[in-house]
DNA sequence: AGTTGGCACTAACTGATTGAGAGTGCCAAT
DNA sequence: ATTGGCACTCTCAATCAGTTAGTGCCAACT
């Protein structure tokens, strides 16, 4: 039983590394296994029986099935560690980001870089992260413009016309008590927090607080507050082959963000890993996706990943991934 | 000579719409030209001497030359207005934005979706825009936030460490007079419009006055100032056929944003077709590129535009850009 | 002088045939 | 349980002939 997850293993990187189906001889010769093909074979007819593997026609080598791939991800334990030029580029290209903007952008272009895939990187969660600070500034007599930033350094703006117009000692009494009420506190709670908010203040000034602090909710709450970037598309095109001959169906499910979405998930802390049909979106049922979450308290806000074929490195690529996670997250941490 | 001319059109047209080289019969067949085939190979034949046409192989019919598309659109008069279905579509889509990222971003999936093609919007540029807004916000005794708001909606912010602790006063006289100097300048001109600005306070501020303007004409002229949103590459695979079969070096140009910016150039006014071999970029002498500016006051302060194959229908994609920049132009006055 | 029909010529495309190669499954021998 | 041998199957590449689309040119026509 051990050798034959051994054949599986040799099946696997051999046709990750050449694109061919691996037959019995090469097999025994390629690699040290001290068999000869004619046992191999009988190995392979078994993990044929069990959905490992297939061949692709009556007299080719064979090929992992999803299954196959599965089997030998969840027994990979030998972590890869990355190479020292993937390691030096990882520190380099973070540093000297200005905002929240530069490091999401430039993390997807690292992660693509680094692994050869398709990068996503989905921006911190407003929903999870907390209030840093509201500002409120006066543009014109009845126009507002409304800035919520977050914990993640992830900033929102906002402008609103108002009925009437508000004066400056109500407006700085305003910002100061929305943010007495709501620095430190987690966004989703702002509902509840600010529910009869406009009560502290005098009449007249009412209806435009009840209308801020509906924009407020709105920044909060939206449903552009998920959003995700994308990397490194051109890497489908080198591994076309893969994709049933066609990566339109691909390319397309990446422009839908709910699929990103759905794709990213919750955003959890363990790396995961969908092989092939393990995804419910059919445009994706030819590709694997190994996401992971990352966040600057520890515990994750958001979630990146990568994009690729089944045949893909899968030691290396969940490294790469990982390692980016780890490093991004100490970043936001550090200098946001 | 003007029929000749009458053929050449009859030809892009027919190749764009079939995919196919056309030869002599079917063009006399398919369009009302009252000529016999023999005709129309005579002329033909003029038409490749001219370089305008070629035929691919001996017994094929013929396609035209990236020369000749440029005459065909140099000659092309008759906007094609745009469908009723198409008018709706744009209407509907921008209602309802709530910043510039978000008009950006549906700006460019409009474009995408009624040129099937390709979008690439550019955000409105920093140093051609003016100053509505400065902000600075303490968010702990030594760490200000600074944010810069432009007349076009976008806002750029960056988060900087003090040397020392900033008085509230002195927060507040910075606020004030930082504003004053620059309110309504364009951006271009703050470095001489802030050169000696800390003159302006006590000693002891002035170090961190200093820095604090550093950040600000860093916000003004960095690198970052030039973002390009992207979409619809998708579409780049159903023509896939049109790139020498390979969409790969059209999809990594398109991830480098160097490639993009000089791509969409000068914001100017007037439309412009670049054709396959016009282009500069290696990578891109496969597709036509066309672009036209688009701002908030009438004058352009960013470009919008789409990529696709030659062989596209230039009188349609023309005029959607056109009204897709039009509308967004007048969106960004009125709403933002 | 421009236009047309006729015709030989060319090159791609299609489909059938063939031979070579790779890899298997199974069986009998070890 | 493992191995060598062997017949079998299927793909792939090359070849070949027939078909087809479209041209270029020439002589005849308006």
């Amino acid at each position: 039983m051990e050798r034959r997850m051994e054949i599986l293993r040799a099946i696997v990187e051999d046709y990750v590394a050449t694109h061919e189906p691996v037959g019995s001889k090469v097999l025994a010769a390629r690699h040290g296994l001290s068999i000869s093909p004619a046992t191999i074979r009988n190995e392979m007819a078994a993990l044929e029986d069990e959905g490992l593997i297939i061949q692709p026609h009556t007299s080719a080598g064979r090929i992992p099935t999803d299954l196959g791939y599965r089997v030998f991800v969840d027994r990979l334990s030998t972590v890869k560690p990355l190479s020292a030029p993937e390691k030096r580029a990882i520190d380099k290209f973070l540093e000297g980001a200005v905002d929240l903007d530069d490091v999401v952008a430039r993390t997807v272009r690292l992660l693509a870089q680094v692994t050869h895939q398709v990068a996503i990187v989905q921006y911190p969660s407003l929903k999870r992260s907390s209030v840093r600070h509201i500002e409120v500034i006066s543009l014109m007599p009845t126009r507002l413009m409304l800035i919520l930033i977050a914990d993640t350094g992830r900033v929102e703006q906002r402008i609103l016309d108002l009925a009437s117009e508000m004066s400056e000692s109500t407006l700085s009494e305003l910002r100061s008590k929305l943010n007495a009420q709501a620095q430190g506190k987690k966004l989703a709670s702002l509902p509840t927090l600010l529910e009869a908010f406009e009560g502290n203040f005098a009449q007249p000034a009412q209806v435009n607080v009840r209308n801020v602090i509906s924009v407020v909710l709105e920044m909060a709450i939206e449903r552009n507050e998920e959003r995700v970037v994308i990397s490194g598309t051109s890497n489908l095109a080198r591994h076309a082959p893969d994709f049933n001959e066609s990566v339109h169906p691909v390319l397309e499910a990446l422009e839908e963000q709910v699929v990103l979405l759905r794709l990213l998930g919750e955003a959890v802390d363990e790396m995961k890993v969908r092989i092939g049909h393990e995804q419910e979106d059919k445009k994706l049922q030819s590709t694997s996706v190994i996401t992971t979450g990352y966040g600057p308290t520890g515990d994750a806000v958001a979630t990146l990943g990568i994009i690729g074929p089944t045949r893909m490195d899968y030691a290396t690529s969940m490294s790469a991934v990982g390692a980016v996670a780890r490093y991004v997250s100490r970043f936001l941490q550090e200098e946001i």
